[in-house]
DNA sequence: GCCATGTTGTGATAATATTCACAACATATA
DNA sequence: TATATGTTGTGAATATTATCACAACATGGC
């Protein structure tokens, strides 16, 4: 098996997604065609991504689309609840802990982690404890993953915490770009990058055609 | 000019955040093997980069800490205040609306739009307006640029309506691939997929670890 | 059963992005 | 002033990623 890439592995969710509403349009099969459209890829890209994982269709056939969702789910580890921890309950943290969008996709948030004292709630329905606590609360619960959602000068001290307990993977909200290790895989999520990327092709546009 | 892609900017906008730190430092002059340090790339891929923006430095000399900061500013557009809208007042869009980080950065959320009535807050510091009302206030507060933090059914429709009123470029948070046209730049941030791809890699090590 | 049709699976090809490697040259030292 | 040193800027080489194109073959129609 040709080992697949962040992005290939992100086509996937994407091809996952674009099958979950094909279910509720209570289609049957579904061909590489409808699938590029609906990721907004081209049809050999979805053909060579299936390849990949030995994911097979029917010449003519087209792909079975509950077949296709039952891999593609296995695939992204989506057969089972994923547990994650939280660090940092602000303004961004807080919002991520109710985010329906994960509870729905089988990603649970169990419990959120701060220094602030007055954000401690030990007795909430996901509760919100001392940052001291979180290497202990990693062992017991045997936690792999996890969020970083504190201010840039202290996500590389957290990131180094998490580690220490055992944490294998980390999505950083923190806007400063924490590195990837053998042992540890991180995804930056920088939300004012993101947005100077799209400022920057507006601009790039517009000048584009002030000329 | 060589036509830069998006990773290409992505790496500005963090060469640019290192800068900020060492300006912090007192630095006066940095070289590209420091810069690829602090964003965990190569030194001619930094090399690389400023050339394609025509940005030099001094060979033996490095480059000009405060004069790099000024260019790079310049490219990413942080000479001026950038004026956005959100719609979709939410969990995530409220917090969005309030990300202090954004504020720092030059980039303003002056209004928030929904379809729920009881959000409405046409008085607040930033208002919360009728989503009825998203096109007359593109247009006569000429922004081009907004955030959809909606679920994924209402995407598309937002996202139309946008482009009606003129809106150039989107940030994009609900879970759904927008597909971008000659007209409006595009950048997806799927939550879920984002952490999905991360509980890929986590498992992936682990069977190979198994094994 | 046989042919026409249409889709997969994949090797070959093309496009894109990154790294290498080194000439050019600025600066520091004596 | 002459020399040694160290960094840039960039063309060439490499690596990575995506697309093309088509043989293989399953399916539906007759």
């Amino acid at each position: 098996m040709n080992t697949p890439n962040r992005t290939c592995i992100m086509r996937l969710s994407r091809y996952r997604n674009a099958i979950i509403r094909l279910k509720a349009l209570n289609f049957v099969r579904v061909f590489s065609d409808n699938l590029a459209d609906a990721a907004s890829v081209t049809a050999a890209q979805v053909r060579k991504d299936f390849s990949i994982f030995g994911i097979t269709g029917h010449r003519r056939g087209g792909y079975q689309v509950d077949d296709l969702f039952d891999q593609l789910s296995k695939i992204l580890g989506k057969d089972r609840i994923q547990d994650i921890i939280l660090v940092g309950v602000g303004n961004i943290g807080k919002a991520l802990m109710h985010y329906p969008g994960f509870e729905k996709s089988g990603i649970r948030i169990i419990a959120g982690f701060d220094i602030d004292p007055t954000k401690y709630a030990a007795e909430a329905n996901i509760p919100i404890l001392p940052l001291e606590k979180i290497h202990d609360y990693i062992l017991t619960n045997n936690i792999n993953i996890g969020i970083i959602a504190v201010p840039d000068y202290a996500a590389q001290q957290v990131l180094e915490l998490m580690k220490s307990a055992g944490i294998k993977g980390v999505l950083n909200f923190a806007p400063i770009t924490l590195r990837e290790s053998a042992d540890c895989v991180i995804n930056n999520i920088n939300l004012v990058t993101e947005l100077e990327n799209i400022i920057y092709f507006v601009n790039a546009a517009d000048s584009a055609r002030g000329k």
